[in-house]
DNA sequence: ACATACTTGACTAAGTCGATCAGGTTTATA
DNA sequence: TATAAACCTGATCGACTTAGTCAAGTATGT
């Protein structure tokens, strides 16, 4: 499992959508950008699949912009991740043939298992409340 | 986290090495990569940096081959899998600015050192062990 | 001598990733 | 109705990584 830039740009402008959706006016992707840093015409890439899941709904013409379609009490970051093409790094089949072929494949499964038990685990409007308040909360060893 | 077919070949040899480490003579790379089905050259490329690490000892001329050179209960998945660069994959220093980057910085965090906990607790002679008895004893869900 | 086997460094083909660009369409507002 | 703000679409790019190959050389047992 590989956490590209697009699942991170992904999943800020999820959680900016998130925070911002009892808004009037829907958020153009310039103020995300900004906001974050990231490089303007790829996020338009990024928020064009979001999209295509229906994640998110945008508006034409000026004034325009985007505003979240889902309950981000119901998307995780795990979610977000899948949607971009990260998956459990599969090795061919030819490997698996061998008894320790086997063997190896099981753990390597069970590492990406875990891995994907975590990202499962995170809201997005955990986020979203956690940045809320200052995230003095939570403290992991 | 991405398992390679780098690290999965290099965790192939390791073992098959472990498994004949009581052998008098070393295992030539062609027994390996006529066994487990990897590309000659390729297994050679990869022993060569287990060499460089000091986890295998080669021996030259007619007779020659490779032998184990660490202990097996001693290295774990992970370890092989360090030793050919994978690493966390961190995101560039831009990313962690805002809250919500610095907060998204922490699962992916998290996930990847559940990911490293489940490869930490793997050594090579586990793997040797279970291969030996079939692996009739251990089922994961 | 000769075959076996490791050593070394360079090289390639294909795919992915982050990012950009041009040209088009829609819509609010003055 | 003219205009500017915004999104839409498809193509393209350079850098990098990955898997795999090749050729020429060196060491060693028989």
């Amino acid at each position: 499992m590989v956490i590209s830039a697009r699942v991170h740009y992904a999943c800020l402008a999820m959680i900016e959508l998130a925070e911002r959706a009892a808004d009037d006016s829907p958020v153009a992707v310039r103020e995300i950008s900004d906001k974050h840093g990231v490089p303007g015409p790829f996020l338009v890439q990024i928020l064009r699949t979001l999209r295509s899941v229906g994640w998110v709904q945008s508006t034409r013409g000026s004034q325009g912009g985007y505003r979240l379609a889902v309950d981000p009490t119901q998307v995780t970051l795990l979610d977000v991740a899948e949607v971009f093409g990260c998956q459990e790094s599969s090795l061919p089949a030819s490997m698996k043939d061998t008894q320790a072929g086997s063997l190896l494949q099981k753990s390597w499964a069970e590492a990406s298992e875990a891995c994907r038990n975590v990202l499962a685990g995170v809201t997005l409007s955990e986020l979203v409340e956690r940045s809320r308040h200052g995230d003095e909360t939570m403290f992991y060893i």
